[in-house]
DNA sequence: ACTTTCTCGTGG
DNA sequence: CATCCCACGAGAAAGT
């Protein structure tokens, strides 16, 4: 066994590096002659794709705040037993970004997520309730590194950079060196048991910090539920159509050569180099106007959609000769934009069943919403089908989709009370087309119900005329008559921003979501007060409706949650049924006001949702 | 050669 | 006085 000494905050610590049989006895005499009520735990592997057929566990530590133990997983049945019982008997786990470990575990069988789940307290989500803010957003951070110089030890080494310097000794980088350091590395082994102590003395200063700044306890019991469904979601994955994907990747990589063939003809040899592109418009005549933050000149889509002169669904507008050159960069980059960070991200990312496990971060932004990463299916294209008809459910059953009906704004209205916009949700009306008639009077146009609806949205984002202009490529004239026609029609929403900025100046640059949850602004934007309240509120609403769907049984049949929706795979025969029993849990009420929600059935695939023509239709024989 | 920053595009 | 919010990730360019 070898045993390193280490200071953390001015006491001396031990990492025990477990290495034989003989040495796991100790460990397990160690346990039984302390008896720690609570063990933190970590888990060393050779990625972070949990699910991908060559991810080994290597390593699983456990320990308190004096004492870490590392054992080799790796080397056998023996010292997997051991980390079994370890877990399994332990009567609490403390675990920074538990998701993550508990699915490892899972997959390589020493233990269930759903045995482990609820006894353990995850210090990820602690952090994210004291300040939701990462360390370069003037917070304190969430990953380990930060949060363990600021609460615990400022000279703490930074582990994960510690190990990539270590790999370099092996002649390894960063993507072989997980898998392909070995045990006996002192760094490897330290860095291992480092982690466990600092995670366990994170947890009582984050508790202290939970208790001052009144975080209540069933926000956090709320984060720990939400964290175990969306794991366990990630663990079910989704099934990709690995012929039909292959086909795809075909497809976009000529499409994307085509298009560069036509943007070679321009002098623009690479058009992912916005400098050549805007070399080279330049010098077709072309007057850039626009300029990035560094000041260079910017040739983004709205630039390049006005030059092509088409809409923003690439549509001809016929107001100028179309620059051709725009128009090949546009098609050349989205085509090879897709191919590989969807079509080629999900056949890399899937696993020995053809199915992506997508990583559901339940603390992913500083408002407290989702994000998904691996491959990132919060983002897919839904403009076109083509990507979603790689998501394919499994052989008689069905894809299904819930999703709450312009939450953002409901939230908007019953956080600011708006008494006509409350009433006219309450009434069931259609918010869009009652707002334009409010704005436009009763005979408003196909645009003017548009323009509402941006207007709408705009607001909850607190954004003004030029932003909104540029969004939809109508002059500021107008956004700005739009944007006082919508201030006149819900004179409430105005008041109540007023009103909680102030509010928010007068506590420190901080405001309370109903749920409790404590949202810092930086200082020189507080009017993002808004847009925090309503998007961090929205998210809550739709958390809760996962912890309902959770006791009603029904979270077995979800894959994802997409912000304001969420998807299923069902059985054919029930899919209708039990679509309809999740958006019944997923309404619900808010302040007074109902947010409503509605439900899809999609068929084979989640294209199904996404104007799928019948000739892409999943074939029958898919999959028997 | 490796790391960080910038720019861009996708979603809600 | 007026302000577009939140993510993930690819690829180029700049920095070390």
């Amino acid at each position: 066994m070898r045993t390193y000494r280490h200071h953390i905050a001015g006491t001396e610590t031990t990492i025990h590096a477990v290495e034989t049989q003989e040495d796991g006895q100790e460990a397990v005499q160690w346990l039984k002659r302390h008896n720690p009520r609570s063990l933190a735990l970590d888990t060393e592997t050779s990625g972070l794709n949990i699910y991908s057929p060559d991810h080994q566990l290597r390593t699983v530590q456990f320990g308190t705040g004096n004492t870490a133990w590392v054992i080799p997983v790796e080397r056998g049945p023996y010292f997997q037993a051991l980390a079994r019982g370890v877990v399994l008997k332990a009567p609490e786990l403390v675990i920074h970004n538990a998701a993550y470990d508990l699915l490892v575990l899972d997959r390589h069988g020493i233990a269930p997520l759903e045995e482990l789940a609820p006894k353990v307290v995850d210090t990820k989500i602690l952090a994210h309730l004291c300040d939701s803010r990462q360390d370069y957003e003037g917070g304190v951070g969430i990953s380990l590194k930060p949060l363990a110089a600021h609460y615990v030890d400022p000279t703490a080494p930074d582990t994960q950079a510690g190990l990539k310097s270590a790999f370099r000794v092996y002649g390894l980088t960063e993507q072989t060196g997980w898998s392909g350091i070995p045990y006996e590395d002192e760094t490897y082994q330290r860095y291992a048991g480092l982690d466990v102590l600092i995670t366990f003395r994170l947890l009582p200063k984050l508790n202290v910090e939970i208790h001052r700044l009144a975080i209540p306890d069933r926000l956090v019991e709320f984060e720990h539920r939400l964290m175990a469904i969306c794991a366990r979601m990630q663990r079910t994955g989704m099934r990709l159509d690995v012929e039909y994907t292959r086909g795809l990747l075909d497809r976009l990589e000529r499409d994307a050569e085509h298009h560069a063939r036509r943007a070679a003809r321009y002098g623009v040899q690479n058009v992912n180099s916005t400098s050549q592109v805007a070399s080279a418009l330049t010098g077709m005549g072309e007057m850039l106007t626009e300029v990035t933050a560094s000041g260079s000149l910017r040739v983004d889509k709205a630039v390049l959609l006005d030059l092509a002169d088409l809409d923003d669904q690439w549509n001809p507008r016929a107001s100028r000769r179309p620059n051709p050159l725009a128009d090949a960069v546009l098609h050349a980059k989205r085509a090879s934009r897709w191919r590989t960070s969807y079509a080629l991200a999900m056949l890399e990312g899937r696993d020995a069943n053809d199915r992506v496990h997508p990583s559901i971060n339940t603390l992913g932004a500083r408002t407290a919403r989702a994000s998904v990463s691996g491959p990132p299916l919060q983002q897919l294209p839904s403009r076109d089908w083509t990507i979603r008809r790689a998501i394919v459910a499994e052989p008689g059953r069905t894809y299904f989709s819930v999703d709450q009906s312009s939450v953002e704004l409901v939230v908007l209205a019953a956080l600011s009370q708006e008494s006509r916009m409350c009433e006219a949700i309450r009434q069931g009306r259609n918010l869009h087309d009652f707002t334009a008639k409010l704005m436009f009077g009763e005979g408003f146009t196909k645009e003017q119900r548009n323009l509402a609806k941006v207007a709408g949205l705009g607001t909850s984002y607190q954004g003004g005329p030029q932003a909104l202009a540029r969004q939809t490529g109508l002059p500021v004239s107008v956004m700005r008559d739009t944007l006082n026609r919508y201030a006149r029609a819900y004179p409430g929403i105005k008041r109540w921003a007023g009103a909680m900025q102030r509010h928010a100046l007068a506590n420190g640059c901080e405001v309370r979501t109903p749920s409790g949850r404590r949202l810092v602004l930086d200082r020189d934007k507080t009017f993002r007060v808004v847009a925090y309240l309503c998007q961090s509120t929205a998210r809550d609403t739709m958390g809760q409706a996962l912890i309902d769907l959770e006791a009603k049984g029904l979270t077995d049949y979800l894959n994802l949650w997409i912000h304001d929706e969420v998807l299923g795979t069902a059985p054919e025969a029930e899919a209708a049924d039990i679509a309809a029993e999740v958006a019944e849990t997923v309404r619900m009420s808010l302040f007074g006001v109902p947010i409503d929600a509605e439900a899809d059935v999609y068929g084979r695939t989640w294209a199904g949702g996404y104007g799928l023509p019948d000739e892409w239709q999943v074939p029958d024989a898919q999959g028997v």
